[in-house]
DNA sequence: TACCGAATGCAACGCACCGTTGCAAATCGA
DNA sequence: TCGATTTGCAACGGTGCGTTGCATTCGGTA
């Protein structure tokens, strides 16, 4: 098997129905042959272009228009983080969102193409987040020491937890109880 | 197939098969027939009372030691969430155990058993962190509107997001940087 | 110890998806 | 139009799934 280094004809096709049937019907459903089935695609031709299943994800992840994000600017950190917490809350609200999180998860000890895709992703993302917390020390709201990964990670790995494990929904008054739990403690 | 109520007289071998499959090699390879081959017992037995991987990892999960847990008490709201934060890491950095978490995570949209499973320690695991922040509220160190799960889970996501995620690891120093960073929005 | 009922072992089944192969057909670019 | 690249296609052996019917073994009781 000679892998081309091209990407077949129908490649957009492919990727939109990877994601499709992943959010739809879940990470088991997700075989080569349902991919390709949906795609209108022959399942050779996409097993000429990737080795496993994990690179054809990985790849689709990369293009996937439901993980693009845009960086708040309001004028106030308290404003930054709220608009930060609900974007992504709505994220990880969405069932079909929430298949393909998990999924992710799930490849991180094991599937390196789709945990490297993950791994560029969240450093770009905090490299971008960045920015609000530049301005905020700007504009004195933050302490020196304050550190834009801890602090993420906390709002993030809180919105994680609650929504994914305990399963529980958030509304606009969670969002402001997090806030401000977690710049009360970060404000000079 | 009539499902019998009761369970396999190698119940605690299939198990500890289950989950040491799952920790060396991840759900991927954790076959029904893998996991009765290593258990010593012919597949059928564990048709014959659970009809999913999905029962059979969840039930696993109850009776695992590794998820065993005390609830520090070191006289101090500080003291307790760094011990809480060391036994949370301790956790996740080791490899087994992480494939054991990702497996669960990517089980909560679709795998109902394993879900309820995961829903109830955690639940149960939050019912006993309680008496940390009861005891630092009787002390005076807790604000009276702080919330434990809120806390827990900042201080619990935060881990989960840097160590799974992000794939860092964590030392003493960033265990006080984190609490720290939680303690100073809570405290009095 | 001998018995009886329950639990387990066993072999075999059709099914779905895996990953590969060789060759024919379609498509694209010059 | 032609030549090269890409794709479709059919078929292969392999593995794990979940189920079935029946033989065997086990555990408790008398």
């Amino acid at each position: 098997m000679d892998r081309t280094a091209s990407r077949p004809r129908k490649a957009d096709a492919i990727f939109s129905a990877t994601l499709s049937l992943l959010a739809e019907r879940g990470y088991d459903a997700l075989t080569i042959e349902a991919v390709a089935a949906q795609a209108g695609v022959h399942k050779t031709t996409i097993y000429r272009t990737w080795a496993t299943k994990d690179e054809v994800l990985a790849d689709a992840l990369v293009q996937a228009p439901e993980l693009a994000f845009a960086i708040p600017d309001t004028g106030s950190l308290r404003g930054d983080l709220l608009a930060l917490a609900k974007q992504i809350h709505r994220l990880l609200a969405d069932p079909a969102n929430r298949r393909v999180i998990t999924a992710v998860v799930s490849a991180l000890p094991d599937r390196p193409a789709t945990a490297e895709a993950a791994g560029r992703f969240f450093a770009d993302r905090l490299g971008r987040e960045q920015a609000v917390f530049d301005r905020a020390r700007d504009r004195g709201e933050l302490a020196d020491a304050a550190d834009a990964e801890m602090l993420m990670d906390l709002l993030g790995g809180n919105l994680w937890f609650h929504t994914l494990i305990r399963a529980k929904s958030a509304d606009d008054a969670y969002f402001e109880r997090l806030v401000d739990t977690v710049l009360t403690g970060v404000i000079r």
